[in-house]
DNA sequence: AGCAATACTTTACGCCATAAGGAGATAGTG
DNA sequence: CACTATCTCCTTATGGCGTAAAGTATTGCT
């Protein structure tokens, strides 16, 4: 089943996010009933429905109940679903780190910034569908991209090329999680563990396109180097919890980001 | 609005993927009515929802609207809405060119490559959603693999080195179409240009988060240098159709590109 | 003619987001 | 105290969704 976002008014939806003109700006004591739940506490809730069940399992009711209440009751603090996802976007990259030391170089903060990233994504895989449905602009959003910018300080660049270059990396980090977070889905989805799921990948494509050989030499050969190479018990070695197809998705994540780093250096050393 | 996919079982899944045990194998004439639809019809027409009216509009009972008959029609084709929306992502992907002539060089075959699939990406924003939900393993998909596969052969990369820098150039493509795809949406969602939405972002973080250069002294000083170097009206400059937010964005995944192609040429060349 | 297989329709169920309106709580004001 | 405005939260209802179940119509084989 697929997910998308409709869209709500921005103007309300950018207040939210920013949590501009909300009562806590002016605690006066007002009128009416107190309120028994909160923004944040919604959020938090969906977070944890979407995390744990994905965002299938995600409606206004569930995370109603998880309240302990209505999902009418949602509605007084949120103008809808539509703004809800937006919120728990911005929520989850607030996250992340503030700033990445480059005490040993602007290097090993970008990796990091990177890396963070990654991980984010991937404790919660939902976000990669919120995100590219529609443009956010929250705050949790652009603190990353400050951090970013920050860890990138050391490279002197600025300008065209710095926001290229920044665009360049975001654009890489959200397309990589949705690499791995594919090989994670591909296993829940049948229940069946990621290294089986993707070790019956090839006798699948066997019955299905016994003509695959001929029809994807190139990718025909490239797969046997793979299954060629593959050792799955080699003795201790780092990530070795991590099941196969998702540690060569992190190896392909790992080696792409220091292709682009290096074209980075590059492009700073040249002026 | 946010669309997810569920999930069906795989094998009947991959088997319509690949057209096998389709009736055309066997056309001996069987009893029974003669269908009157098709797989291929039926994707087509919930591509041309998809695209003309986009996720949130596409419902099993507009797709058999659109083909004359009922929503349960199509279930006799398609075990269900999810099976469908994997054979629209790898129909669509089909639209790319199955190789690309690396005559004048590797780097402009896997440029072009590059530039088809974030057209074709472009063309059908929707297939972004579908995508990262989990993977599809369509002869479509294939197919865009091994021409990006053709068009590396130039760098005489092989195995690992190969493997990781083709997933990469995938993830990198697919990232930079969700940010190309977000300028689209933020207009489209409010009704408003591309270019009037983009230029009123900074008025709307300034209604809402006024101490927005505070928090982001980096990020503020880069919006700064971009919206001075903004030309309105080049004259007859290349691509000056395309509205301003989506030329940035464009732009972005050029540079990137390059800087990617510049890290594999040294991979190449280093050994 | 009868039978079995196939295509398609009708109906119905249980979800979903959310519009509308009402009930209960809380404050300020006489 | 009552009165009223305001706010929270509930109940109910609407129109959509995917699809299960069961029925009908069409076709070819015997």
């Amino acid at each position: 089943m697929v997910v998308f976002a409709g869209q709500g008014d921005p103007r309300r939806s950018m207040a939210l996010l920013w949590r501009a003109g909300a009562p806590a700006d002016d605690p006066r004591p007002r009128p009416g009933r107190r309120p028994g739940l909160s923004v944040d506490a919604i959020v938090g809730a969906a977070v944890g429905i979407a995390d744990a069940q994905g965002m299938a399992a995600l409606s206004m009711r569930a995370v109603g109940e998880r309240l302990g209440t209505t999902a009418m009751a949602l509605y007084t603090y949120v103008p809808g679903k539509s703004e809800l996802l937006d919120l728990m976007y911005d929520q989850v990259l607030a996250e992340l780190a503030e700033r990445y030391p480059d005490g040993a170089g602007w290097r090993p903060a970008v990796t990091a910034w990177a890396e963070d990233g990654l991980a984010c994504y991937l404790r919660h895989p939902w976000v990669l569908q919120v995100s590219q449905a529609r443009p956010v602009l929250g705050p949790g959003e652009y603190r990353m991209l400050e951090a970013l910018l920050g860890a990138l300080r050391g490279t002197g660049l600025s300008g065209e090329r710095l926001r290229r270059i920044t665009g360049t990396l975001v654009n890489y980090v959200r397309g990589a999680a949705g690499a791995v977070a594919e090989t994670r889905q591909a296993a829940a989805a049948t229940g069946v563990s990621d290294e089986e799921w993707w070790f019956s990948r090839a006798s699948r494509l066997a019955e299905v396109a016994p003509d695959f050989t001929d029809r994807y030499p190139l990718l025909g050969a490239l797969e046997q180097d793979r299954a060629a190479s593959y050792r799955p018990d080699r003795p201790g070695a780092p990530g070795d919890d991590v099941p196969y197809p998702e540690r060569e998705a992190r190896a392909t994540f790992a080696a792409g980001l220091a292709v682009l780093l290096d074209g980075i250096e590059a492009a700073a050393a040249g002026g």
